[in-house]
DNA sequence: AGTGAAAATAAGAACCC
DNA sequence: GGGTTCTTATTTTCACT
């Protein structure tokens, strides 16, 4: 697992992945070259996974945003790797889920406006002869939790 | 808005928020100079929010995910607001979404294993007063797009 | 594994078009 | 607004503990 050290890496990396070196070993208490070392081996095992810039969809021009829980029929692994590939290849689409339950998929989407959201919806998903139910729920407030623990600290 | 080159810039630092001023110059055609530039006027504007270092749950031994669809009464803004940062205020919370349906809230979770959950559920969201309905969904499969593009390239 | 010092590289500022 | 050059700072390797 990750040992202290690895867990203030990773959440400090998580706060503002563009810390130098430097500071990021001054932040954890160890030398910069253990920290380099350290930093390599986490993106090495699979821990830290990519560095993102995050942007505001608002500036992007795209403040509305929708929850959208759609429901394929047949539930097989064809028609959902399909729907979650066509999903997953629309500018719209921030995040889309695979779930168990009434709803097969919860899709987040950010457009410009309710006109553009309403073409999304009757021009791309219902016209989708494996969508059998879509219900569009317009987000209000999203927000994203900034550093992710290890379980042990989940777990205390 | 956003011009060809930040509209790159910004597409290039969703990829790999770590790039150098250099590389990132080249990429996107223009000189480092211009490049930082650009780049500060970007963040700024309040275009680009931060740069995050993305971390695999399962690593952070948290491989169970869930999506929590919650009703909360009175819908009023106090109680809205209250249970928003609760909820935020929880390790195990990835992302919650306030939006306007029968269900007020879609929390997504990532926790140790079922057990886990289980507690989470009984022990910290149905012993509040505010909560009337829990629809908990196990989640299969998770993607997040990795760019996200401004408006003129959406409604193409 | 962790550290310190030295060489390679990039960031950032000032100046010019 | 964009490009070039130069100084300063940082990254990264390597020999040592």
């Amino acid at each position: 697992m990750l040992d202290a050290i690895d867990a203030a890496i990773v959440r400090e990396l998580q706060n503002d992945a563009r810390l130098s070196n430097k500071d990021l070993a001054a932040r954890v208490n160890v030398a910069p070259s253990t920290c380099l070392v350290r930093q390599r081996a986490l993106r090495e095992r699979g821990v830290i996974t990519g560095y993102r810039a995050e942007v505001d969809l608002g500036a992007l021009g795209r403040p509305l945003q929708a929850m959208i829980a759609v429901q394929v029929r047949p539930h097989t692994r064809v028609v959902v790797e399909a729907f979650l590939a066509y999903v997953l290849d629309q500018p719209e689409t921030i995040m889309a889920t695979h779930v168990a339950g009434p709803d097969d998929f919860i899709v987040h989407v950010a457009v410009a406006d309710a006109t553009h959201l309403q073409r999304l919806l009757l021009d791309r998903y219902t016209t989708r002869k494996e969508v059998t139910q879509l219900h569009t729920n317009l987000v209000f407030e999203h927000h994203r939790r900034r550093t992710l623990v290890p379980t042990a600290d989940v777990l205390s």
